[in-house]
DNA sequence: CTGAAAGCGCTTACAG
DNA sequence: CTGAAAGCGCTTACAG
């Protein structure tokens, strides 16, 4: 797929020799790390190497008949946004002839341990690059990468990523901003947001797209309706729930940062008798099959979760393919969806 | 990992071609795949070949340097069942420092196109081997791998496969038994079964178990509660309770054979008034989170699927190393979970 | 169809 | 630390 094909004779270690004006023993040493051989001379032949595009045969061998392999990085497989993400990814790749190495980290993301070396053997074994989904990844890190160019995409990054880290979103704050209209529109004067990992861009962009929506109304933002320190899961709807009952007045709507927040509020809700959306509506954030087969079905702004898949792929592989990027950041539209968890207030 | 270290020389082209008594160009194009040998000189240096385990130079590399890779072949990433199988694979391959390369064939099962060179480019890439989760896996299809040894594990297989592969799979007669079970005990008599895969062999095995059950309290078994030819899915859940609907008397109990079944099932109850469990009791299969978070929360009848996911690593590892394994069906224990979807019968 | 001879690309052992 | 020389493993071109 992604070859390069050059029409020249492929380069020798004698042309190389040639090129750096030293024998051809010594640029082998280069080439196979071995010590004996001064800082001036190898800088030399490492440049005309580079400059010669010279490939091992072995090395040679792996970039013409082994195929493209991405490899990505998730913590663990256990949302529907991962799912709907990596299917994407997947069918692209079916499509794209490309091979996926899926690997998880766990929660604890510092599992990614010594990167050089991962970033070393991704080298050896001749990968096109990589995809980390949510993932913090350090500057450490992502510098073992970008020493032995190999392309790494960040979608949805936790941190703000450096400037040669691609990295693939949604509009978030243009979807926090339409949610929180929503509820608005209705007539909804008290909503609170729910959010999840608290300095993840995609949760920061949101609750800024909320602010935005309620202080253009003249609307103050009230610092108890905004619950924050969670993860996109479950167990935060559960507990921010839980939080919004000790105030002496519950909010009319919730705007949940994940789908996957709704639904434990949506669980909590009923376990404390409150209706959605009689009592309180609801709205989530992804747009997931989940939200939308659950009872009753969850209004949510959508993100295009396997579109991003599949953007990440792309981007990765014209990165690979030496093309130069018109955006280091790709960002793609979000959608609200009207369901039956909203409505107009009782009162 | 897995690696033979052998401690006699490396076996060269000139060894081999001493050994089958011709010369090293003649090896040389052997190895090479070249037209211009007799038949019979071929066979006598493949021999000779195969006996000193000579490796090509570039083989040889593959073989020392690459990490062990496992392909994992599944249909689509979008069920409850298919993520949970794959966590288990994910996590059991994160601790022992394997690699998983995924690929998505698509519902159309025969996209697994050109088997033999898929079988052979698994070979050249050094690939361990490969699982098969819940695909129909044909004759041919099958021979390819074993012909160059690579070790095949099906999960749920939907055919009954031959002998040389390994099955990986859950008591799925036992657990139908037990669902049935549970649902006689609670007073049930007219129990209906939604089938997923009607050739599958885990459908077969749950149909069968609830047919034991029901025989086993002297139960006719009605052929017009086996609602069957659907696939593993909501829609067939759907779909099962409409034909339901249609006959005379509605059972007071349904026994899905998947959670996602179920699911379909009790949001087209939802749909028509239906209460469960208070007008129909239903038990779905797979014991997936998916159900329990449902409202109300689902009995099932769990399987280990990470489990079964971690299993099938497992005995492909061993394989790949050349261990003998005691067993070609590997067969993991269900569990019957009772929530708030059953309860005896209002009448 | 086979193999002696020449050659290629790289590495090794060692003299300077 | 460098490189001329020898060597290794494989392949190619071609005579028989």
């Amino acid at each position: 797929m992604a070859t390069k094909i050059s029409q020249r004779p492929k380069p020798t270690l004698a042309m190389v020799a040639r090129q750096a004006g030293v024998s051809a023993p010594t640029v082998s040493k280069v080439v196979n790390g071995r010590e004996d051989v001064s800082a001036e001379t190898r800088a030399r032949v490492l440049a005309a190497l580079e400059q010669a595009g010279y490939q091992s045969p072995l090395q040679r061998r792996s970039a013409a008949e082994t195929g493209t392999v991405v490899e990505v990085v998730i913590d663990v497989l256990d949302s529907a946004y991962m799912i709907e993400v990596l299917n994407g990814i997947l069918q692209f790749a079916a499509a794209a002839d490309v091979e996926i190495l899926v690997s998880v980290t766990g929660p604890a993301l510092s599992n990614l341990r010594s990167p050089e070396r991962r970033a070393q053997r991704m080298l050896d074994e001749g990968r096109a690059g990589m995809i980390v989904v949510t993932s913090a990844f350090s500057e450490a890190q992502l510098q073992a990468f970008r020493r032995r160019k190999i392309p790494v995409v960040v979608i949805d990054p936790l941190n703000p990523p450096s400037a040669d880290v691609v990295s693939v979103g949604a509009t978030n704050w243009a979807g926090g901003k339409a949610a929180t209209e929503h509820l608005l529109d209705l007539g909804h004067r008290r909503i609170a947001y729910i959010g999840g990992i608290e300095k993840a861009e995609c949760n920061q962009a949101r609750l800024h797209g909320y602010m935005a929506a309620l202080m253009a109304r003249g609307i103050t933002v009230d610092p108890r309706y905004i619950i924050s320190g969670g993860r996109f899961r479950r167990e935060s709807g559960v507990a921010g729930l839980q939080a919004l009952l000790q105030l002496d007045q519950l909010p009319s709507a919730i705007f949940a940062a994940s789908d996957a927040i709704a639904m434990g509020v949506l669980a909590e809700a009923g376990r404390h008798g409150i209706r959605v959306p009689e009592d309180i509506s609801l709205i989530g954030f992804d747009g997931t099959r989940q939200g939308e087969e659950s009872v009753p079905s969850l209004s949510s702004v959508a993100q295009p979760l396997e579109e991003m898949g599949r953007a990440a792929l792309r981007s990765l592989l014209r990165q690979a393919r030496g093309e130069i990027l018109d955006s280091h950041r790709v960002e793609l539209a979000t959608q609200l969806i009207v369901r039956g968890s909203t409505a107009a207030p009782a009162s």
